[in-house]
DNA sequence: TATTGTTATACTCTATAACTATA
DNA sequence: TATAGTTATAGAGTATAACAATA
């Protein structure tokens, strides 16, 4: 969707507009890119997330970003589906599924990274440095002062 | 949803990230916002374009955003519902309905318009006006040289 | 034949609540 | 009783295609 469709129709020149446009423009070639690996945004997530606490329960891992345990299991599904995560039982605990990159979870997660990187210099080709870190500066700031992030947005599942 | 949603879990540092982050949190900040008028951005964006363009067709004014006819029903319906806006036959076409604003409309696109001001000022509170205009200035410039924006992108309806 | 508005239908993404098997 | 995972179900939000009235 353009910045327009969430916003209404203000002039276009206003910051929220801008930052609407831009940010979703932005989600959006990413989404485009990361289907390369057969993945789409909230599996890559997920797929880091995995990577960054191997053998946690699927609750565990959906729990800090507020993604309900029905929706890890649709998730932990398709990633299984793919080839790229397993569910091990847990031997202290029958009723946990732990969960493990396979060798091809790696392979795509850092295939998955390499593209995150380049959608980074599209996102900011013809930028000069000045100008992106002045940008990055400015934004950081703005998620300081608005509290955005980590457990403020309750309603923001993914 | 939050920025790590769309975008996996890379730095949160990265620009890409940022851009999704804070862009997501505008939207949603002012969905809600807008919801005190008991409207949503798509109703509000119709509401604006309608007044910017009173008497014509659905079908005309859902063109150029990309609104395919049957939505432009189901949206036109919610807000006739809420009494912001009225279909009167054309006389020179039986088939068309021409769209007006009803003075309730009239009231909900002002209020909905100082609502969006608000927003923009909650969105940049502690930010100088010199940041601010930098901060402008820098995505402007990304808008222009991604050519994000009207008719780019054909999959972003809304 | 083409066009306006409409309806029917379906698909994606997501959440809540009930259920099961363990604990 | 409580918890991990699962299933069933439902609700936004959206699109495509068929349709009726009119041109």
């Amino acid at each position: 969707m353009t910045g327009e469709s969430l916003n209404g129709d203000r002039a276009p020149s206003t910051l929220a507009f801008l930052l609407s446009q831009v940010g979703i423009h932005a989600s959006r070639l990413f989404a485009e890119r990361i289907a390369e690996v057969d993945l789409n945004p909230p599996l890559f997530r997920i797929l880091n997330l995995i990577d960054a606490a191997e053998g946690q329960s699927q609750q565990a891992i959906g729990e800090g970003i507020q993604v309900p345990p029905s929706r890890m299991v649709a998730l932990v599904d398709e990633l299984e589906q793919r080839g790229l995560v397993e569910r091990r039982p847990d031997p202290k605990d029958r009723r946990v599924r732990a969960l493990y990159l396979t060798r091809k979870g790696r392979s795509s997660l850092a295939r998955g990274r390499e593209i995150a990187a380049a959608h980074e210099e599209e996102l900011t080709a013809g930028m000069s440095d000045a100008d992106r870190a002045r940008l990055t500066k400015l934004l950081q700031k703005m998620v300081d002062q608005q509290a955005i992030g980590r457990g403020v947005h309750p309603g923001l599942s993914n």
